[in-house]
Parts: structure tokens; sequence; C-alpha cells
DNA sequence: TCAAAAGTGTTGGACCTACACCCATGT
DNA sequence: ACATGGGTGTAGGTCCAACACTTTTGA
């Protein structure tokens, strides 16, 4: 435990989810809802000029989680948002230039709330549909348990372009120890922010199922098909209506407010239910 | 993104938990079990003949994992072993001298099949009992949740010494979501580390409910009591043992041994079941 | 013989899945 | 009138908690 070790530097980078309705069809029909990541185009060297998730180096006497507050104000004009670490990025290799060990947290918001605009070394800033396809899977036996590939094409798209990525996702089963590892076969973002995202994606995913994530993606009063169109989409698959419902009754409460114009019948506005408390706490 | 910013050391920390009997009552009783975890008392200043979880600086070119690898072998003499990180810890003040950054990684081994000893900069290695007690409780509603705090001491001793800590571990709800901290009120562990090893205790816990996580902590061979014991210790609660078997059933193989000399008819020996998968899977 | 643990069967309730059905609205 | 979504009820199955009971061993 000498001063003199190597030290390298030190980053966070934020995944900033929204979801957000994509078109409108006719007056009767729903809008469609995407989900959407929020991307900087870098201002320098390295990658300058090609988008990213948004980051900054960590300063000397400042906790990481201000740290992430900070470059989200400074780059992206977004505060006081739900924000969960994730995970720790350490391959001597992230980076062209020198050794950065870097941070990923992962953010929620309800895009309609929020005013975007580039800040410090960002030419450009935006929200990019995000589309998963699965190329290619593969599914072998070992001695002691199984290993699963899943090539996954990452369509990353605004009203202008969009960003191609493939990741191949290693999960092995070791003596019934899951290890999940991302490698990059090709990249438009920058650094290994590809491999970041796809990590951020299955921990919401995964986390939408036993938590309350899900309402930091929706506005102050939403109705229960809009918190169903949510949910469908980051579980992928469609709900039944009535059976959800029934899960998310004790969730939310009830307003006196409806929507109205909507070709059919106006349905009730419900609010989150702040009483509300999973079974650990 | 310039070269000009700051450098912190980065180390990773490791808390190694393991499962053994304390004492044998009499020829007819099954021996209690204790969870257990593994400290090193430092050779170096800061902290020099404090205990302490092990860990070591990030080397120039080496990966995370290589790092806890190395650190473990180095320190412990252990390898090849299961390895989870668990978060990353970046309080300015977490050491005395410098910034220092770092990740901490869970580990479960069976302490039957290991020899541990001291290594580099480690003047003694050592198991240690973990006792949790619970000191004061608090609860309190706010308009957008809930504020919560629970006083716990940590006793962790081997034969010769009990080393004490305190801490206050918070847990607010707001708007849903959870959010859990510590305070360190008193700590005989050096550094930050009884905090970390308070998040690695309750992040155990954790995953014994979905994971096979458990079995790490098991011999090869082993009896559905002994299972039954070692989750209970994690879960921290009595379990009904027909409804444990049946709970546990596809995830072990009977084989044909069984042990004897026991006072009580014999059990039969099971072994972990590598064809299980989860239902993720 | 008997303490201690090994091992199995049953029952009631909670919860989830799937499906069916009726209601209200704007054009 | 009718397309579209809003909203609710019910039957069947699965899973889990709780409890009761039998079996086997070594001293």
């Amino acid at each position: 435990m000498e001063e003199k070790y190597f030290r390298p530097s030190v980053t966070v980078d934020s995944i900033i989810f929204t979801i957000r309705d994509s078109q409108i069809n006719n007056y009767r029909k729903l809008p469609e809802k995407k989900l959407q990541i929020l991307l900087v185009k870098r201002g320098q060297d390295p990658f300058k000029d090609q988008w990213s998730i948004p980051g900054t180096f960590v300063g000397e006497k400042e906790r990481l989680e201000e740290a992430i507050n900070r470059s989200l104000e400074e780059k992206t004009n977004i505060k006081d948002i739900y924000l969960e670490q994730l995970y720790t990025w350490g391959d001597p290799n992230r980076d062209p230039r020198t050794r950065v060990i870097s941070t990923s947290y992962m953010g929620l918001v309800d895009s309609e709330n929020i005013k975007i605009k580039p800040g410090k070394f960002v030419e450009d800033i935006d929200w990019f549909d995000i589309q998963l396809n699965t190329l290619k899977e593969t599914n072998k036996e070992r001695k002691n348990g199984y290993y699963k590939t899943e090539d996954i094409e990452i369509l990353l798209s605004n009203k202008t372009l969009t960003l191609k990525n493939k990741v191949r996702v290693v999960k092995e089963l070791r003596n019934g120890n899951l290890i999940i590892y991302t490698q990059i076969l090709q990249s438009d973002l920058a650094f290994d922010h590809a491999k970041l995202l796809i990590y951020a994606i299955e921990r919401l995913k995964n986390k939408v199922e036993y938590t309350t994530i899900a309402f930091n993606l929706m506005p102050e009063r939403f109705t229960l098909t809009q918190l169903q169109q949510v949910y469908e989409i980051l579980l992928d698959k469609p709900l039944l209506k009535a059976n959800f419902r029934r899960k998310i009754a004790d969730m939310v409460i009830e307003t006196n407010e409806q929507e109205e114009n909507a070709g059919h019948r106006p349905s009730k506005l419900y609010k989150f239910n702040t009483n509300w408390q999973p079974h650990i706490f």
C-alpha cells in the first residue's frame, strides 16, 4: 500500500433512458411508445464527432455521485433524477490513450418534463430510439454447466441517423453460477459504450419485475394503459390488461381527473402511490 | 477529456465468506454452523496491525478481475473461487493519505477445501465469526416515502479476539425508489471496510433467495440438512424441512453414499445438479 | 428403549393465467 | 353505427406455508 503505485484515470458514465411516443396513427389508436437513450456528440478527441453516453472524469474532492450529477447537468442540462450505480469497467484498453476505469450509472427520466441541451465539450445531444435484433444464438452443454451466446444488433436512431452496433453476449452457467460478459463485434458508439449500454438494458429489464423503477419513466399523472405500455416495452412481451391492473393496483392511486378527446371511452388518470412499500423494506 | 485530469489510486477489495461448524454439543446433535469472513492483519501503514478485508492496488495493465484474483492468491493463498463484483466506493476521505477509489467483490468458499496462509504485506490471516445485533431502529414517514434507520453492531471474532463495529444503515424510499447507504459509527476494521462488509452481507442474503449462490459454500457432497442449515443462516430464519426439500429438489442429485455414525438415522449425501438452469437462462 | 434426526404426505390458501364479457366515447 | 380502448369478473392451475406422521440409527 505505497504511494508509488500506478494511478489510472477514473470516470463516471451515465446511461439515461426514457420512453416516448413515436408516431400517432389515427385519432382512435393510441400512440406507439419506444425505449430511448440519451446520447451526446463528442466535441473532443478521442472519438471526436462520435456519439457517446455522457460522462466525466471524477474530480479530486468529489464523490462519485457528485461527479455523475455534475456531468449530467454540465453536459445535458438534466438534474435531480433517479440514478443507480451499475458496474465498474476496468479493461486496460477501454480507452485508446491511457488507462481509464469507469463506473457506469443508469438513470430514468420522464422526457416530457426535461429540456436537454448540449453543454461543456458537447457538440450535440439527442434522444435515440433503441432497437434490439437478435442475429444468432448458440447453446452448448459443458461438464459443469452451459455456455450460451447471443449476437445482438443494437440500432440507435434519431430523426437523421442510425448508429449500428453489434455485440456478442456470452452467458455461462458454471456450477450454477451465472457469468455474463459482452464482446463488441462492431460499434458506432465511442469507447466500449455499447457494452455499458447492453448491461444497463439488461439490468433495467430485470428490475422492472420486482421494483417500481418503471414509474420513474412516467409523468405525474398517467393512465393505466400508458403504464402497461411502458411495462410491455421493458419486459418485451404483451401483458393481459386485467392481470396487469391487479398486479400494480396498490402502487397507484386514482385521481378524479380523466383523459378527454380520445375517440373512445375516457380513461381515469392515476398517480404513483408514495405510501407503497416493497416487501423487503 | 484531457490528460491533465486528476488521477486517484484504484484498489479492489474482497469480502470472502464461508460457513463453518462452531461447536459440537453431544454425539446426537448436529454441529451448529456460523457465517464467517476472511480477514488479514495489515503489515503496513496506514492501519498497520489492524484487521481488514484483503485488497490490492490495480496494476497498470491488469483487468479488475485479474487484480482481485492476484490479491487473493498473494495475500491469502486462495484461488479459483466464485467472485462477483459488488459496488464501487469513491468517497474522497475513505483513505487517510490520498484519494483511493475501491471496487469491492464478494467471494464464497467451502473453507474445508482451502488452506489460507498469510502472504505479501500480511502479518496474520484468519476466519472470523460474524454476529449481527440490531441496537436501534427508527421509522419515519415523509411526504414522498419513508425513512428508516437501523443501528447494527457487527461483532467479528476468532479464537483470541473480537472486533467491534457499529454502523447505521439508512434506507429511504423516495417515490418508490429504494436508496440505501451506511454510516460507520465505530469500527475496529481498517478504512471503511465495515461499510463494504455490511453491503456484502446484504447482497449475499438477497441472492440466496433467487440463485444457487449458497452451493458455493458447500463441499462436494453434503446432506440436505447441512444445506438447509446454510440457508437458515443466510436467510436468518428457520425453514420447514419438507418445504425446503421440495424447493431445492431439482438443484441436487442423490448419490449412493450416506453419512454414518451419526447417532440417528443416516442421511443420504447429495451433490449439486450441474444441469440445473435458472428460469431466466 | 429413546433421543435425534431423516424423510414423506396432505390440506388450505394465496396468487397467477387465461379468457370472457360489458361500458363509454368521438366521429 | 362502430372502432377503439376502458374496465371488471371468473374458473382453473400452480406454488407455498403449515402441520402431521413414519422411519432409522447408535448408544
